[in-house]
DNA sequence: GGATTGACCACCC
DNA sequence: AGGGTGGCCAATC
């Protein structure tokens, strides 16, 4: 398997601030590879060592096993967990723009970082 | 080498 | 708001 792949998946994930959230398509995007199901199987693989938790579905919602701990984590983190899904429109991390913030429509819903 | 499985996504009805 | 299908990439049996 190409090295690569996982070192850019694993680059993605762990560049992705607390409080914010990431698709596992958006993911696969920003590491160069299409397959977004090379993503979570990275995580799966290699992930324990990553905020994982930091990436779900495009849908905002969460794999049976993963539900417990994902939204938790989430939770724990200030993200908007409502009836098991989370809410993507309001954490969606754009990757470049981390810094940019132009508008100040809306200010930034993340509020303490530090966990556990 | 063939078939099946995954922490998935977009498309269509 | 929910169900079925094709595509994608790698690991596994």
């Amino acid at each position: 398997m190409d090295e690569r792949t996982w070192e850019r998946v694993r680059e993605v994930v762990a560049g992705i601030p607390a409080g914010h959230v990431l698709g596992y398509g958006d993911v696969a995007r920003h590491a160069g590879i299409r397959s977004a199901r090379l993503v979570g199987r990275i995580l799966a693989e290699d992930g324990a060592d990553l905020p994982w938790h930091r990436v779900l579905r495009s849908d905002g919602t969460v794999a049976e096993h993963l539900r417990r701990r994902q939204l938790a984590e989430l939770h724990a983190e200030g993200v908007a967990v409502g009836n098991g899904r989370v809410d993507m429109r309001r954490h969606r991390w754009e990757p470049g723009a981390e810094r940019a913030s132009t508008d100040g429509s809306s200010g930034c819903a993340a509020g303490s970082g530090t966990r556990g």
